[in-house]
DNA sequence: CGTTAGCACTCACCCAGCCAGAGTGCTAAC
DNA sequence: GTTAGCACTCTGGCTGGGTGAGTGCTAACG
């Protein structure tokens, strides 16, 4: 009994594998297992005893536990933290599918707004689960490209394009009619001004529009407009939190006739808890699992993120990654999302030449 | 009881208010509602003996029925339909209601493509209950605007803008590098040629570039996914389905434990249905429900749907509304939808002037 | 000394039976 | 036509015993 099976952070081999077992089987069934359901569908080579013995050091050592007395074991969230440890460096995903998903990403290779949102769809459907992604977005974006077009005598669309990808669209009042001539002679204007700029810069280029008349100051208007849009761009740290597959995890058992993931879609819903969340995986380069009680949120203590970050750390992150409750195919998502956000690096890394 | 109380889709005024009270309390108690409830909380100056006779009769009418022997009354679909049908034009938004909705729409009223999702988010919080929305969009869409933007040496970013209000991004690989300048110059040619056209007309307008050299070939190319990418907007049905305050579904004691919203979740990605759905309304100018059995699909027989199409029928339409249980405050619904279409069609009736 | 068979023990789960309460439908009187 | 009174019905919650899965412990074994 006195068996010591963990020796600060490695497990006697043996151990190792049954907790494996355990998880992998926990994982299928979503029910409690118990010994006699382990020797019987992994080779073991002892009874199960032997077995039940292991199971009650590793769940002296915290890594497992019981519903109730008669019942089989259930992982412990440190139990999918040692497993989780155990494998993150052997995910990796299987060169077929990898293949797949390289010849999905091929499909929509031309509509880079898109890539973010087929990312997550992706990640749901090869897991199964629910995932999450976010366009890459800059600190501080810079123009590339200032469009008048107009809609009526009095109304013209503005469009800017961003160095970093986005795309921002903006109504203008004109305070006196304008023909499209006028407005694209003072697009090429504020383009000249301000392409490569940052709001701050932008800024700065707009004392130095000289002379008067109509022109002058449709472009100094406008002007002013394309700052507010590029500060209002920078300031929103969140720009889009695209979700899919929200209904797998709807279907998974500990999920299904109960109003916890309810709760868990509502603290998604809240930009200060991902903001943070994003923050602190931003610029790691690695794939992060935040697994049940990890998670600061009440709410969020019966799910698992596994999380990466894409994009240049410099000029442009985001974020894809998958929900699903801690009863998860670690490994499969593991290797999913790293490969999914590595795909990502090299996409924005061509656009942001 | 041989009273008639129903002479063909009339009613026994006294018969009526009861049913209206009958379909308050259970909108608002979400259990069934008995005699004795309705005499104390609504004045209707007779016995509960009185109000069975009458509740007995509206149940042989079809519209309550009896969840079992012992319980009260709740409505059924006819029941709602009947009410519906009795308060629909009289369904309007206070003043002070329709100015809040107004003033939301002033903060983003230059983000002309944020509209529809914040007519969602706007329907979904004023109800408290789902809302999905539609970005208005035309069966043939026109060029108004074409723009390309270098990126790199052997890339160029397509901006096309079309006059329904729609943008759209295409990266190109260039067969040989191009200077800015020549991406322009290519972009006045092809803006000329398709400004004001449709994917037909462009695609004919293609046909008569002349010229050889570098621009010509260039301009040929970019013209040439100009006209897919117009075809590919044309083709897409339903561009998006934005929806918002799902949550508040989830928390309506009918769908807390159960799994019957995940069902309806599920129908609802369906765009085959959603596109036969929005068929029906689109182009009748009014707000219409969709009352539980009234749905066609197995899955969507506990939810009701008011939805209304917006924006002008030979140009571009999209459609607004809720979904929530068939236990609906219709009248609030039926309001806030009529209201928040209008709108939506003052705001695009502008933009495509 | 680790492994194993055997066994008593413990709960969750299921089912049946029971009770209380809500609300009905009917009847007879007003 | 309306109302009081009453018998009746059915759900929901509560209780209690039976079943079975799975454990922990003990003692024997190699």
């Amino acid at each position: 009994m006195a068996r010591r099976v963990r020796t600060t952070g490695s497990l006697d081999p043996r151990a190792q594998s049954i907790l494996r077992a355990v998880i992998e089987e926990y994982v299928a069934t979503a029910t409690p297992v118990g010994s006699a359901a382990l020797v019987e569908r992994y080779r073991l080579g002892v009874s199960s005893a032997t077995v039940r013995n292991i199971l009650a050091d590793l769940e002296t050592a915290g890594l497992l536990t019981h519903p109730h007395t008669s019942a089989g074991r259930i992982p412990t969230d440190a139990g999918y933290r040692f497993f989780v440890e155990s494998i993150s460096e052997a995910a990796v995903l299987a060169p077929v599918e990898q293949l797949m998903i390289r010849h999905q990403f091929g499909q929509v290779q031309h509509a880079s707004e898109q890539w973010f949102r087929l990312a997550a769809t992706i990640l749901a459907g090869a897991n199964r689960m629910a995932a999450i992604a976010t366009p890459a977005k800059p600190r501080a974006a810079h123009v590339r490209r200032i469009d008048l077009v107009t809609i009526s005598a009095r109304l013209a669309s503005l469009i800017i394009v961003f160095r970093e990808g986005a795309l921002r669209q903006v109504l203008i009042n004109l305070s006196e009619p304008a023909e499209q001539e006028d407005l694209t002679r003072a697009a090429v204007i504020l383009d000249g001004l301000m392409a490569g700029r940052t709001a701050v810069d932008a800024e700065r280029a707009l004392t130095r529009i000289d002379g008067i008349g109509p022109i002058a100051s449709l472009v100094q208007r406008v002007g002013e407009r394309v700052v507010a849009a590029v500060r209002e761009y920078d300031a929103t740290l969140i720009e889009e939190v695209f979700s899919d597959g929200l209904l797998h995890v709807m279907e998974a058992p500990e999920f299904v006739r109960s109003d916890k993931l309810r709760r868990v879609f509502a603290a998604l819903e809240d930009r200060a808890y991902l903001g943070q969340l994003f923050d602190s995986i931003e610029g790691t380069g690695r794939v992060q699992a935040f697994i049940g009680t990890e998670n600061g949120p009440e709410e969020m203590r019966d799910v698992s993120l596994v999380l990466a970050s894409y994009g240049e750390p410099g000029t442009a992150v985001g974020v894809v990654g998958v929900l699903g409750p801690t009863r998860m195919a670690y490994q499969q998502a593991i290797g999913t999302v790293r490969f999914v956000s590595s795909l990502m690096n090299e996409l924005v890394a061509n656009i942001h030449a």
